[in-house]
DNA sequence: AGAGAATATTCAGCACACGAAACATTCTGC
DNA sequence: GCAGAATGTTTCGTGTGCTGAATATTCTCT
């Protein structure tokens, strides 16, 4: 009863978003792992080889990038897709300081080989939802996601104090 | 391929919605870690702490649910906690097979220490929702969830087959 | 009661994932 | 052109997170 301005209300709503982004996160990562698995490679595996098919060959800082994760985690994956040769490593000619990532013959032909989608069981949950829901959802997640993009500049301020 | 063929809009409001939650996720759990390090736990860690601290001693099988990790995984987590003196493991009574994770002075104090939500960026983000939207993202993302909990099940049954 | 199924936990081995530090190479200012 | 800053990569240590196997305990069925 006695709560100010709806309070507990959008408190329980804001939990229960949380848990559901949560567990949608954490399941779509389990099928992409299972899916990889028929072919031999880990999850993070087929997303780098995906890119490179996708982008050509790129710098290790340049595929972090493109899979949101630190060179140093991006290191150890494609160490060990080299010593499965799926990919090479070659330096640059015109920075030395650059490694290039190549996909070899293997590497392409797996990649191939994969079906599109990581996220299939995303896209099968969200072809079921009514057009306007689907339509609705994306508004709203970029509205949300452009906030918490905000929140974490502002954060992001105030640490750069070391 | 032969299922259902959607739109290209609709493949394109999919494609964004699965790239935001994965923002969402990468994002939010990064500011936990921050957050968490400042009082020398990990995230799992202060997760951990503050489910025990709402739900009162739970099994080790109870709260690897809670936390939607696999049994194997917490007993690492708890193993570390343990060590650090936050919790302790107690062997149920009624039930011999069973292993009580109850916290510590010293991990209740934690627990209080520590800001409300591990998710506080995501609750201020969603805060500064309508909230109209706010209440549609719920209905859509639960509707979604229950599609994807479907999917899996259903899957699951074809996995059935070792 | 006893065999076998079911449940609860742990252990071993692998693959991320991160931050910090070490290195090499390139770029900058002077 | 050269000292120092900046950039790119790797290494190291720690902490998840998963699967599969091992172990212990409890339950079920006869």
């Amino acid at each position: 009863m006695a709560h100010g301005g709806g309070s507990v209300q959008q408190r329980g709503d804001i939990d229960r978003i949380v848990e559901t982004i949560l567990y949608l996160y954490t399941e779509s990562r389990r099928v992409t792992k299972t899916q990889a698995r028929e072919h031999g490679l880990t999850g993070p595996q087929i997303s780098a080889l995906k890119i490179l098919e996708a982008m050509g060959d790129l710098s290790l800082t340049e595929l972090s990038g493109k899979m949101s994760a630190r060179n140093s985690t991006i290191t150890g994956i494609v160490d060990r897709m080299e010593r499965d040769g799926l990919v090479q490593r070659e330096r640059s000619l015109s920075d030395r300081r650059v490694v290039l990532i190549r996909p070899t013959d293997k590497g392409r032909a797996v990649a191939k080989a994969v079906p599109v989608s990581a996220m299939e069981i995303f896209a099968t949950a969200l072809g079921g939802l009514p057009t306007g829901d689907r339509r609705e959802l994306r508004r709203i997640l970029g509205s949300l996601a452009d906030r918490v993009r905000d929140e974490i500049a502002a954060r992001g301020d105030e640490d750069t104090k070391l």
